[in-house]
DNA sequence: CAGACTTTTGACCAAATAGTCAAGTAGTAT
DNA sequence: ATACTACTTGACTATTTGGTCAAAAGTCTG
């Protein structure tokens, strides 16, 4: 099944955003890396900004939606959402893609901060809502879903930075370690 | 007291990559804003790269260290340190400034990332020595302060991101309050 | 004052980069 | 087959941007 050009625009744009950032990002080489021109770009995203906008509303808000999904299968949702959390540094090579647009571009334009604020409200839906289950499940007592997501989402992102910063996953394992007991 | 070119260029720069991010910043811009020409800066830096590892080196770390300074010459330094993160949204508008360069610079420039990993150790250290002093006042009950100084990095740093994404003043006091009242 | 060193000027350059457009190709429905 | 639409090509443009340089101005010291 072959994808369309589009879906392969934002592949490409993505990963070059996620790495480069949004604004040291350059459209030539991602054209060149999906092996197109100019113009089709222009054909699918009249200008950069809509494609990185495009970016952040399908991309990284179903990467996030894929990821805490099939922790919400499990049937210890808790600790299987700390094993995912602590595997992060694996995958999140240049660190949490949404902190990272969301520290570019918040400050510099309305329309990114609009949706990157939308794509972290389903974030944090998505976390309170493995906790609604584990608290059903007897996995951990009582709490405010909506206030522990947003503390759980707070203190990973923290560590996340920290780790990229210090490239120490027995500290980055003890930062999550502490913050799972904590509510445990 | 007239401030050199070199220490205006780096308050400069400093705001502009503080908003802007490194890459987005315009070095003309820059210029006038202070008000000289190219070849001046040029004499003091030989590169954008070296102002902005200037701007971490000099200017955020300096920040940091007085920011947390202050904290420790408290008599309740742990309540007053979360005085002061709790104040943070009200200074740092364009989110905190080591964590926004860090998220930007750190998988591009090997040299960035050095800085910035000490600039971080720097952070650590002060944060620790406030919980040091804060258990030896009695004001806290002992615990692994480079640990948990790290924890309370880690969060902060997090909920600062969520505040500049929501814009809410509660939660983002809400989560500081959950960990507070974590080691007290 | 002379000579040396530091700082500043402002014009200039080369490269990078987002965006445009007219023309062509392929696919689809009638 | 015809005609209409969707997509692609590739050259072109305008602008931005980091960086250079030789000469001028200013400052400091013996």
């Amino acid at each position: 099944m072959k994808k369309d050009t589009r879906e392969l625009l934002i592949d490409s744009a993505f990963s070059s955003f996620y790495r480069n950032g949004y604004q040291g990002a350059n459209i030539a080489e991602i054209l060149k890396e999906v092996g197109i021109n100019k113009g089709s770009m222009y054909h699918f995203f009249k200008s950069k900004k809509e494609l990185g906008l495009a970016v952040a509303d399908e991309r990284i808000r179903k990467n996030i939606k894929v990821k805490y999904e099939k922790v919400l299968e499990s049937q210890k949702p808790y600790s299987t959402l700390f094993e995912v959390l602590k595997s992060s540094p694996d995958t999140l090579v240049f660190g949490c893609p949404l902190n990272k647009m969301s520290q570019e571009m918040v400050y510099i334009d309305v329309d990114f901060k609009k949706l990157l604020s939308s794509v972290y409200k389903d974030f944090e839906k998505a976390i309170a809502n493995i906790l609604l289950k584990a608290i059903s499940l007897g996995e951990i007592p009582e709490c405010d879903t909506e206030i522990t997501a947003r503390l759980i989402i707070a203190s990973y992102e923290g560590a996340l930075m920290i780790y990229h910063l210090n490239q120490d996953r027995n500290q980055y394992a003890q930062v999550l370690d502490m913050l799972e007991k904590q509510f445990q």
